[in-house]
DNA sequence: GCCAACGTTGGC
DNA sequence: GCCAACGTTGGC
């Protein structure tokens, strides 16, 4: 089991969009960065992630399920770009921002603190309790 | 809306 | 294969 962050401003795709997808989910299409792409490769089915609202509130809100492992992305003929669907499993009780993670020493090596332009994250198993918890799950 | 950081592209 | 130029992202 592993953990990653998703990315997105809320005006484009945010956590209600998410929602309303249900447990079909949706293709998390879009992503043109290598690194992101081959995080996407390396995720199974059931590996959970944050869904992080960039821009627009800076804060992870919710935990996402990966329900198909990757695949061509259908809004691109280009092989080279694959993606992975996810679907939304529940909310934070606490949203947890950007400045929560940045505030804490334990998440000093955070992705989303260190390097906050990749759209598609690692979380290590720390990290993820770590949030969850500030979170209030 | 600005700008720094980063990734990608393309000429050499 | 290097590196300058360019485009994009995202925090502020």
């Amino acid at each position: 089991m592993a953990y990653w962050l998703f990315k997105s401003e809320p005006d484009t795709w945010g956590w209600d969009a998410q929602v309303a997808r249900g447990d079909k989910g949706e293709q998390w299409d879009g992503v043109r960065n290598y690194q992101a792409r081959n995080n996407m490769r390396a995720m199974k089915l059931g590996d959970l992630g944050f869904f992080y609202h960039s821009n627009q509130g800076k804060e992870i809100v919710g935990i996402v399920e990966v329900c198909a492992e990757a695949h061509p992305d259908s809004t691109t003929d280009d092989p080279r770009w694959e993606c992975v669907d996810i679907r939304a499993v529940k909310p934070l009780p606490h949203p947890v921002s950007l400045d929560d993670c940045k505030a804490d020493p334990r998440l000093r090596d955070m992705v989303l603190v260190n390097n906050s332009r990749l759209s598609v994250q690692r979380v290590t198993e720390e990290e993820w309790k770590i949030v969850c918890k500030m979170g209030g799950l």
